[in-house]
DNA sequence: CGGATGGCGC
């Protein structure tokens, strides 16, 4: 039976699954402790957390004591869902039920606190499994790679990664898959290359995950063609299964301006009969937005809404673009307005988009006003003011805010600080140009 | 029976 359950989950089947249970039943088989854990494990998965813990008390009621795999499921669906806290409960809810905490539930916590930005208490847990004697797994070297990485520690990652090859560690690909993702997200798209040959030398054959992580990477460099290549390959060999790399091309074709051949790599997605997952649909929507069609786009929102898809912060913040696109500026504050009641708020990019919007209509007062609400600004939101102050020939209030840009730690495009600089020189403002010039460079003194 | 990697927005 919990072979059979077990496949049924895998596939998605749940309520097969449950079937095949009261089946069980029916024959005298009583679903043991494998049998709910491969369910809590699935519904975390494919339902939610509270699903999850509702198969939690249905084992509890029949009777069998959860252990520690039955914890490892709950504290992954925890973190598939972003409940820190939730995890750290749970951590704590085994060890008082005095179930020993295996080498998973360890390196599943450290993920956790890696995808919320603690990589401090990440590797504290690290130092806790080697403190405990409790052997590790080559996850655990992946895990702390992935999550240096992704904190920004790509740096630390690599050093590791070098001294753990040193001590006799035999990367594997996913290794090598984190590593050249980490290193494409920090700009160091050469190194990224490297370790590519590096993985096939050690006789790894590149998947679906390489592939498209490469290929994304080429995006990055602006080696538009050299990506599509790449992508070319990844279909000839069948790795296209699902509409992971299909998304990567049909979104760097529409900012390009390839509208034509976007809409002709959203066809496939939309043909193939891949599950229509929400960023597939953003894909797409997105195609809608940019072509300024915003009726077929709200009626595919609404269709998508009805289907049961449910619209996440890249949704509203491709609509507010769009809506700003099309001089629907009110409706974009409203939108925007909307999301923050709805739980959206801190959706800095949508923000973003409406000031962009403002700016590019020559609404300059209106985007300062805007700017000057928002709660967290990046350096994306003072790039877009310095910019559309710089076109209203406003190089003063420009440059005044690059400034103080700077002065909070915050770096903008060399670009867009040379925008400010040639702009005050054009008005005669040498004096100023030069002391803006002398304060970039002093920042970057204290800075680095 | 669980647990690590890829896709979408300014």
């Amino acid at each position: 039976m919990n072979v059979c359950v077990a496949s049924l989950c895998k596939a998605k089947q749940l309520e097969k699954a449950e079937i095949v249970i009261v089946d069980g039943i029916r024959i005298g088989l009583q679903p043991d402790v494998v049998t709910y854990n491969t369910l809590i494990a699935a519904y975390c998965r494919f339902v939610g957390i509270d699903a999850g813990y509702s198969i939690l008390h249905r084992m509890k009621d029949a009777g069998i004591n959860p252990d520690v795999i039955t914890y490892n499921a709950l504290i992954a669906g925890a973190t598939r869902y972003s409940l820190l806290s939730k995890c750290l409960d749970l951590f704590d809810e085994m060890l008082e039920m005095r179930i020993l905490p295996d080498i998973w539930s360890y390196n599943t916590l450290m993920n956790c606190f890696f995808k919320f930005g603690k990589p401090d208490e990440a590797y504290r847990v690290f130092q806790d499994i080697l403190l405990k004697n409790i052997s590790v797994h080559s996850a655990t070297f992946n895990i702390l790679i992935n999550g240096l990485c992704m904190n920004g520690y790509t740096e630390n990652a690599l050093m590791l990664f070098r001294s753990l090859k040193c001590h006799g560690f035999i990367p594997q690909l996913v290794t090598y898959n984190i590593l050249i993702h980490g290193l494409c997200k920090s700009g160091r798209g050469n190194v990224a290359r490297e370790f590519l040959n590096e993985l096939v030398e050690l006789g790894h054959i590149p998947n679906a995950i390489t592939y498209t992580t490469v290929m994304k990477c080429c995006f990055r460099y602006r080696q538009f063609e050299e990506g599509l290549k790449i992508f070319a390959e990844m279909r000839n060999k069948g790795y296209t299964y699902d509409a992971f790399a299909y998304c990567t091309v049909a979104s760097m074709l529409l900012k390009t301006g390839r509208i034509t051949e976007a809409n002709e790599y959203l066809g496939y997605i939309i043909t193939s009969g891949f599950t229509i997952d929400i960023v597939s649909f953003n894909t797409i929507f997105n195609l809608y937005c940019k072509e300024g069609q915003l009726d077929n786009a709200y009626t595919l929102l609404y269709e998508a809404e009805n289907g049961g898809l449910e619209s996440d912060k890249y949704t509203h913040a491709i609509l507010i673009d769009g809506l700003c696109r099309t001089g629907n500026f009110q409706e974009a504050q409203q939108q925007l307005n909307r999301m923050s009641v709805t739980g959206f708020d801190s959706n800095l990019v949508a923000w973003n988009s409406f000031i962009n919007g403002l700016c590019k209509t020559g609404q300059l007062d209106y985007a300062t006003h805007i700017f000057e609400s928002m709660d967290t600004r990046d350096s994306v939101s003072y790039s877009t003011m310095v910019r559309g102050l710089c076109q209203a020939r406003r190089f003063r209030a420009a440059s005044k805010l690059l400034l103080s840009c700077i002065r909070g730690g915050m770096n903008i495009l060399k670009s867009d600080k040379r925008i400010v600089i040639d702009g005050l020189r054009s008005c005669g403002l040498t004096h100023e140009a030069r002391k803006v010039q002398s304060k970039i460079q002093m920042a970057k003194l204290l800075h680095y």
